[in-house]
DNA sequence: TTGCGGCTGTGACGATGGTCACCCTTGTGG
DNA sequence: CCACAAGGGTGACCATCGTCACAGCCGCAA
């Protein structure tokens, strides 16, 4: 909901330097080069020399987005990556029939549209904003290069690409592996806690989620997903206020995934 | 079945030469340096320069397992990668119930293993051999550095990543994305056939799994397969000899996807 | 206010497919 | 040659979950 620009001053000062030279317009949906964002990118690739800093920062353009906006859909010839600074978006696959499964939500710092840039094949995945957004842009062409001439960077984006596919991997358990749409849910809940709670109150996890959308993670209908939320409620393994999740009995919800 | 040896002769002298070096036995799997086997190492990684290859064959060592040998399993530590030289690796997640899910088949060429090794977390898959198998194995650490000194291989390794998640997205399709366990089979057998076809002789694929692989590949149980088998052959969608599968109505097929 | 659109809640119904139980065939090794 | 294991084939049963239909709720805009 509150989707407030966090920004960090520290860096400000290191990353004005290096913005006098991105002047460099690519494509129209470039609106301003990148100052107040955030400028996530030295968190992805923290590890690099401040030289390649520069350079990716000389590649990568600024752009912000409403809610709901496309960044690319399945199919589409790969034109390159997103890094988020502030915003999340849904990759979903879907299916002829308007099915569609969400696989991944990326939340700002991450960087979408990797595996199609760095492949070539189109993207297997459609990209869409579930928040305002601003992301910087990087045309795949420079960004190979800038992989090529920048080898560090370049095993990095090989440990990120890992990275989406350890998610990936844990997506296919919520599919494949499941016997009841319980245990999906219930796995879901956990795995969001694990990665979204806040560090000091226990078992607490904002979802901004509709049921819908937990539903096509999950690979289950909505109802059903409003009906388990029902029976969990009942069976006072959570609690829901607003959009807070309280995880009420942890162990119980566990204990479905062994069942 | 035929789990014969393809040698390719011309690249033996190649080899040969670099393979002088190899005499590092990294733990206790490894029997013979790779001698014998084709390296489909330069295959993967063909476009590097030479002095790349030497030292990438120097810190890799080969080894012979039998069927059914287990080369990780899934939470361990992860090793190293495995590049396959002959023989098929199947790759599954499972769950505490004991079922399991394959995710992908890897057939000689191919390298197993490679995200766990890159980003250090442990396999997300388990990995058997469902034929005799020679592969050989480069410790992670090794591994690491080489790329690490070599960014070009880098980004092949990058590409490679974006490879297998492009497969493992297709994997999610057919469990997400389906509705009735007839798309889910009919999907499996045209990708099967897209990518194991033989390019002569149109429509026919030799398939080598037992139902109940494929099933474990679909997600669906193995009677089901077999219902949906015998299913098919009655519509005269395909017809299978032995372990030959001929597609012998592709359109119709298709249409199942659709439904 | 009224109306509208997105989200949630709930009942009824029925198809799909998992499970169990069993049998048949084939290949393999003692 | 027999025994055994692994794979394939089939019927019966019934739990689960998707689908449809509809109702309440909230926020928002006219």
């Amino acid at each position: 909901m509150a989707n407030q620009l966090r920004v960090f001053p520290r860096r400000k000062k290191r990353i004005m330097r290096a913005v006098k030279n991105t002047r460099t317009p690519y494509g129209l949906d470039i609106i301003e080069s990148c100052v107040t964002c955030p400028l996530k990118l030295d968190r992805i690739f923290c590890d690099l020399s401040p030289r390649a800093l520069v350079m990716l920062d000389n590649i990568s353009s600024s752009a912000t987005y409403p809610k709901g906006a496309i960044l690319f859909v399945e199919g589409q010839e790969p034109r390159g990556v997103f890094i988020l600074c502030s915003g999340r978006v849904k990759l979903t696959a879907s299916s002829a029939d308007g099915k569609s499964l969400i696989m991944r939500i990326a939340d700002s710092g991450e960087i979408v549209g990797l595996p199609g840039t760095v492949s070539g094949k189109p993207y297997e995945l459609g990209a869409e904003a579930i928040e305002p957004l601003q992301a910087n842009f990087i045309p795949r062409e420079l960004f190979l290069q800038f992989l090529r001439e920048n080898g560090e960077a370049a095993l990095k984006v090989a440990q990120l690409l890992s990275e989406i596919y350890h998610a990936t991997c844990r997506e296919v358990r919520y599919l494949g592996l499941s016997g009841s749409a319980a245990e999906k849910l219930a796995r879901f809940i956990l795995d969001w806690a694990a990665s979204h709670g806040d560090v000091k109150s226990e078992g607490r996890v904002i979802l901004t989620l509709t049921h819908e959308e937990i539903a096509e993670m999950i690979g289950a209908s909505r109802e059903t997903v409003t009906r388990l939320f029902a029976e969990f409620k009942r069976k006072r393994l959570i609690e829901v206020r607003g959009s807070t999740l309280v995880i009420s009995n942890k162990i119980a919800l566990q204990q479905i995934l062994k069942a």
